[in-house]
RNA sequence: GGUCGCAUAGCUCAGCUGGAUAGAGCACCUGCCUUCUAAGCAGGCGGUCCCAGGUUCGAAUCCUGGUGCGAUCACCA
């Protein structure tokens, strides 16, 4: 199947015989589309075991490997780099093989493979998603199903932040000027629900803060004195005692923000496998921490408080209990990664966090090292760059947020407009029509996040529509609707029967030469976490396919020539549902 | 200030472990629906790959220094 194996041992035994000399690695690239030919040698490296010229020694390689290889047909040499053509059979062969594989460029998860946990999400319960969530679940859920073709058993978790300082604001707001009002009452999202009293609790806290500066107050003085904040304090401090009705009114407002969730995580097709909870998790740590602190891995300071010492690490010193025993972010962590090996026997596990953490993880793993955790080696950041607008940073304070459940809905109203703009679709039922605004809309929006590298920050402008056009997810989706409405059309039956003579032409051999790239992209893909590569890759494909598509006829007169091309066609339009699902678009049958 | 990351066309982004004349999309311009879906195809315009050194047959890519932007350095999460 990899030519360059054949080819590699070839010119290895010639450079032996001939020569004397024992080369490991060659470099290959592809040819150049200025350049005749399939694939390229690079003559240049050789040149430091042969002393002669490289042109020279590229011509001698090549007679010898069209003599040699059978797959080979034809040479040229251009400077250094020695340009090789494939025979026509080699790639009727391979277009066979791809096709009659089962599920062409995946792996299968069998009895040995590893299991992976990937967390995403994680988020707090005071307020609704955004996008910047929106990535994060993409990325997430893109990389759990990427695991998958690779062969991995994957779970999919998330840590919901349900404790702490800002759902207490987000109740007492409520408690005070609620006035009984629910999700229900109100007809809203439950998530944006509690989250316009998170809103309110700000607004009311800082009309506090003025009055109190206006007395005399420091600013400081003013935002720690707030008779607000000081009673969210008080509120945390009687859920933290288990305070019945503080419990209760906590237990309610959480489940609305979970039920608010559901619906968006629904909206955008993630799911997970379990669910921890931070209320839950938060006491886990302690006991470890205590255990290292009993095998001098941390130490104590006089105020009781415990620490860990990574300034040999080239950190710093970094704290994992307070004084009064109580744990802070880190200590949960540490108790979370125990616990979850433990649920799921795992042996690795994928953060899906912002690079704003980068320093958190980074401490969090060597910690766990230092505990002396073997698979503590088998911890992955997955760190992702921020969605930027284009004044910067989206700070829900300041009202910035690109809400998920807004974004959404008006991706999928664009999609509407469009397709009832085009009218290809009007004989559909309504619900139909329904459903596939749904899988273009999110088509766009998903494609648009996934096909940035995750780690580096992009840019999201609000003014400026998401595009329907070029290299987006409609494009994809439509390449693959097209190549259905031909297969409707061709009247074959079996697309799996490749008996062709002819001489294939550039574009059906560039489209094979990508076909037999899509396990190397699935590996890569899945060894750097990175969905990016999946979406550059079905892109190239699906404007080589156009480009084919558009060029030459595919159902014609001549039955063999038909067949060839639809069974090429079919083969394209697999690996892009294949691939659009490891990033969790879906692919239409028409649109 | 220390540490980490980023800088490529007007805009948004690709560019794999160094390889041929740096690529797409959007925008702008020109063609193509009497033949399989024009959310498409063919083409044009557009570059000091942040700057300066270095490594070598060869650097957008690696190294050093600088500039700019961002993140982080909490008894927040």
């Amino acid at each position: 199947m990899d030519m360059t194996h054949s080819i590699e041992n070839s010119v290895k035994d010639y450079l032996q015989k001939k020569y004397e000399v024992t080369v490991e690695s060659f470099e290959f690239q592809q040819t150049r589309k200025e350049f005749e030919g399939d694939i390229t040698l690079v003559v240049f490296p050789l040149l430091r075991y042969v002393k002669t010229n490289p042109v020279k020694l590229g011509e001698e390689l090549g007679e010898h490997l069209v003599k040699d290889v059978e797959q080979i047909c034809a040479f040229n040499v251009i400077k250094g780099f020695l340009n090789l053509s494939f025979t026509n059979s080699f790639f009727v062969n391979q277009l066979e093989e791809i096709i009659t594989t089962q599920d062409f460029g995946t792996q299968q998860k069998d009895e040995k493979s590893d299991k992976m946990m990937v967390e995403f999400s994680s988020p707090n319960t005071n307020k609704p998603l955004h996008l910047g969530h929106v990535r994060n679940n993409l990325l997430g859920h893109s990389v759990s199903e990427i695991l998958k073709a690779n062969g991995k058993e994957v779970f999919k978790t998330q840590i919901i932040n349900d404790r702490g300082i800002h759902i207490c604001k987000s109740m007492l707001a409520w408690q005070k000027f609620g006035q009984g009002e629910t999700p229900e009452s109100t007809e809203m999202k439950g998530d944006h629900f509690v989250g316009k009293y998170y809103v309110i609790f700000d607004q009311k806290y800082k009309v506090e803060i003025k009055e109190l500066i206006e007395k005399g107050h420091t600013e400081e003085e003013a935002k720690k004195q707030a008779p607000l904040l000081l009673e969210a304090q008080k509120l945390l401090k009687k859920w933290e005692e288990n305070d019945t009705e503080t419990v209760a009114l906590w237990q309610k407002m959480n489940n609305w923000v979970y039920e608010g969730f559901e619906k968006t995580y629904s909206d955008l097709g993630v799911d997970f496998d379990k669910n921890y909870y931070e209320s839950e998790t938060y006491i886990l740590g302690k006991e470890f921490v205590l255990k290292g602190l009993k095998d001098g891995i941390f130490y104590k300071k006089e105020d009781g408080s415990i620490w860990v010492d990574l300034s040999e690490d080239g950190l710093d010193e970094k704290l994992l209990l307070r004084a009064d025993g109580t744990s802070v972010y880190i200590t949960q962590d540490i108790g979370t990664a125990i616990q979850r090996v433990k649920d799921f026997q795992i042996n690795g596990l994928v953060y899906t966090v912002g690079n704003e953490q980068d320093y958190h993880f980074k401490v969090l793993f060597l910690i766990l090292k230092k505990l002396g955790f073997a698979w503590a080696e088998h911890l992955y950041h997955l760190s992702y760059g921020m969605v930027e607008l284009p004044d910067g940073k989206m700070k829900s304070r300041e009202g910035t947020v690109v809400d998920a459940d807004q974004l959404i809905e008006e991706m999928v109203t664009s999609a509407q407009e469009i397709a009832e703009e085009l009218g290809k679709i009007d004989d559909l039922e309504k619900e139909e029509k329904q459903k596939l605004y749904q899988a273009i809309g999110k088509g766009a929006l998903k494609y648009f996040i996934l096909k940035v590298d995750p780690r580096k920050n992009m840019l999201f402008d609000p003014k400026e529509s998401i595009d329907f056009q070029g290299n987006t997810g409609p494009f994809i989706q439509y390449t693959h609707a097209r190549i259905q409405s031909l297969k409707r059309k061709a009247n074959i039956a079996d697309f799996s029967v490749i008996d062709y003579k002819n001489a294939l032409d550039l574009k059906e051999k560039d489209i094979i030469k990508h076909l037999l790239k899509l396990p190397s992209t699935i590996a890569q893909a899945g060894d750097e976490l990175n969905p990016a590569l999946i979406c550059n890759y079905t892109y190239d494909l699906v404007k080589l396919f156009n480009s084919f598509y558009q060029n030459s006829p595919i159902i014609i007169e001549d039955k063999n020539v038909t067949q060839f091309r639809i069974s090429i066609a079919d083969q394209v339009a697999k690996t892009i549902a294949l691939n659009l699902n490891l990033l969790g678009i879906e692919s239409p049958q028409r649109m």
